[in-house]
DNA sequence: GAGTGGAGCGCC
DNA sequence: AAAGGGCGCTCCACTC
């Protein structure tokens, strides 16, 4: 049973309306003002089971506006159409990627009227002390209806018109699995952002304390920073620097005679002389001290939680970004920090070589799917490749990023000669790119448009006096162009697979009492969940996968193995 | 003093 | 001759 939901824009931030509405997206029964929707979500929710035939999907304006404050009353929701999300991949689809997608907006475009932009996300407020306070009386709406428009009817034909440009796809069942597959992503993330990562203070202050020295206590660095700022200067005989300033290192080093290409550390490993590794040290220190130093772990963790905020469909691969905190680049060595609670565990998982499996999938290109059989394909491969697994592994990476020279070369030719098929499905993607058009992924999300600045480049290459240099510059900008949609086609691709993995596997989590998703992050879930069921859970993964795999590219070969891992503490994940 | 852009890092 | 995709975050330098 489909019910379209919606706060009351104009009330009490409880107050909305709800409708049944038919699979066809026609109403199906009559539409009722309720005083507090979240509460009658709740209701309807309970009312069957999640497995029953009538058990609600409910079609709303945005998860992402609805699912918060149902999970601080302690509702979970089974399945949702989201509106704003859904409208997000068909304006791609047809070309106008970045066009405001929330209720608003979609509906002035139905019915031709000026499309308002959508509101600006708020930018994450730092947790307050305690995480369940409640939100304001009144919500801002941020639904972008104008204030006389009947909001359960913009509801009902907006959803009616997607359903409609949904099935005027090239594939409307991929796309419709994409729809739901978001839509699920979208209360996975809320409930991964409601319950936080565990996390302790505790154990965090000691790694702190460990590599920086104590915490100090007026703001002044650290004392092994301060140490190695001292040993720096010493070693360029300067008498005070400031090693994150560019132009000041830059000129000490040249002052004792070194010229340095960049202050990356790639270029500086490669450069013999006694201040390098002090540099080298003090940056590794720095970068601790103001990403995930005291003040970091002081705002975001509250009561135990690291608590981001991911935003389902905010990069324009399908994978999702996060605010607040850093939340997809928890350095290696903070995971110490990621313990379970007592007599939990974490039942951590990851795809291994996804991207290359998806490719094997894609392309269907029967060499690599065979080498999909093994859990290590690179390893698999190593005998195409010379006996090298390192050169399968540059071989396969630098074909879906585009990489041409360097080390690259020779395995690159070898994976042009043994997998056509695949070299071809990238190729052509470049190739598409490069003439400034579109590509999807498998299930249909469709890239943006190129830039202003790739046309311009590619429209000043006719009138320019200057045309070598033009052309070469708009040849790059053009080769850019076809790096990017290279990449999309696979980075898309793994994306919405993991997003079908993540939403089958919230769903088959339910039968374990207690269990909840609490991380992911591109290709790897984390599961926090009661010991005694660690075991079921890790199996359930494991199905999830492969049944991802069948659901997006239907039966094949192609495996795709999950590493799973039970422990206590995340950082003995890997 | 606030805002912007680039450099650089580290996660996938 | 060389030519690697996506992000978030912090710093500095610069501008207004």
């Amino acid at each position: 049973m489909q019910i379209a939901a919606t706060y009351d824009p104009e009330g009490f931030k409880d107050r909305g309306f709800v409708q049944a509405i038919s699979e066809e997206g026609d109403a199906a029964g009559q539409p009722r003002a309720v005083a507090d929707l979240e509460a009658e979500i709740g209701t309807l929710e309970a009312a069957s089971a999640p497995d029953a035939p009538d058990h609600p999907r409910w079609i709303w304006p945005a998860t992402a506006d609805l699912a918060p404050a149902l999970l601080r009353r302690g509702v979970r929701v089974d399945r949702c159409h989201d509106l704003a999300l859904t409208e997000a991949l068909l304006v791609a689809y047809e070309g106008r990627c970045g066009a405001p997608r929330s209720l608003g907006a979609a509906w002035a475009r139905l019915h031709g009227l000026p499309v308002p932009p959508d509101r600006a996300e708020g930018t994450l407020e730092a947790p307050a002390d305690n995480p369940t306070t409640q939100p304001a009386l009144f919500e801002p709406d941020r639904s972008g209806l104008p204030p006389d428009a009947d909001p359960l009817r913009a509801v009902r034909e907006v959803h009616a018109e997607q359903l409609r440009r949904i099935a005027a796809t090239e594939h409307p069942g991929r796309f419709r699995l994409l729809v739901a597959a978001e839509s699920a992503a979208a209360l996975a993330a809320a409930e991964m952002a409601h319950h936080g990562l565990p996390w302790r203070a505790d154990v965090h202050g000691e790694i702190l304390a460990e590599i920086l020295g104590p915490r100090p206590v007026d703001g002044s660095p650290p004392r092994a920073m301060a140490a190695a700022t001292a040993e720096l200067a010493a070693a360029l005989g300067v008498r005070a620097l400031n090693p994150d300033s560019a132009p000041q290192v830059t000129k000490a080093f040249a002052d004792v005679g070194v010229k340095l290409p960049s202050l990356r550390r790639w270029d500086l490993e490669k450069i013999d002389h006694p201040a390098i590794p002090l540099l080298l040290k003090y940056k590794e220190l720095s970068r601790l001290y103001s990403f995930n130093g005291w003040v970091w772990r002081d705002t975001w963790v509250v009561a135990g939680r690291f608590r981001p905020e991911y935003t389902v469909g905010g990069v324009v691969t399908g994978r999702w970004a996060a605010r607040g905190g850093g939340a997809l680049q928890i350095a290696r060595r903070l995971r110490k920090a990621v313990i379970a609670d007592p007599g939990w565990v974490f039942v951590a998982a990851d795809a291994a070589q996804l991207e290359p499996r998806i490719l094997a999938a894609m392309a269907q290109d029967p060499g690599m799917a065979e080498a999909t059989q093994s859990d290590d394909m690179y390893a698999a491969l190593a005998g195409v490749f010379e006996g090298s697994r390192d050169q399968a592994k540059l071989g396969l990476l630098g074909a879906m990023y585009g990489q041409t020279g360097g080390g690259a070369a020779a395995p690159l030719a070898l994976m042009r000669r043994r997998f056509p098929k695949a070299t071809a499905l990238l190729d052509e993607a470049a190739r598409e790119g490069e003439r400034g058009r579109l590509v999807r992924s498998h299930l249909g999300r469709t890239c943006p448009p190129p830039s202003e600045r790739w046309q311009s480049a590619i429209a000043g290459d006719a009138e320019a006096d200057a045309a070598d240099d033009s052309n070469r510059r708009s040849g790059q900008v053009a080769r850019a162009r076809g790096r990017f949609t290279r990449n999309f086609v696979i980075q898309a691709t793994a994306a919405e697979w993991a997003e079908v993995l993540l939403a089958l596997l919230r769903q088959r989590l339910r039968r374990l009492d207690g269990a909840q998703l609490v991380f992911f992050q591109h290709d790897e879930v984390l599961v926090h969940v009661p010991k005694e069921h660690a075991a079921a859970a890790a199996g359930m993964i494991g199905e999830c996968a492969a049944l991802a795999g069948r659901l997006v590219f239907g039966p094949g070969p192609v495996r795709f193995p999950m590493s799973v891992h039970s422990v206590e503490c995340y950082g003995d994940a890997k």
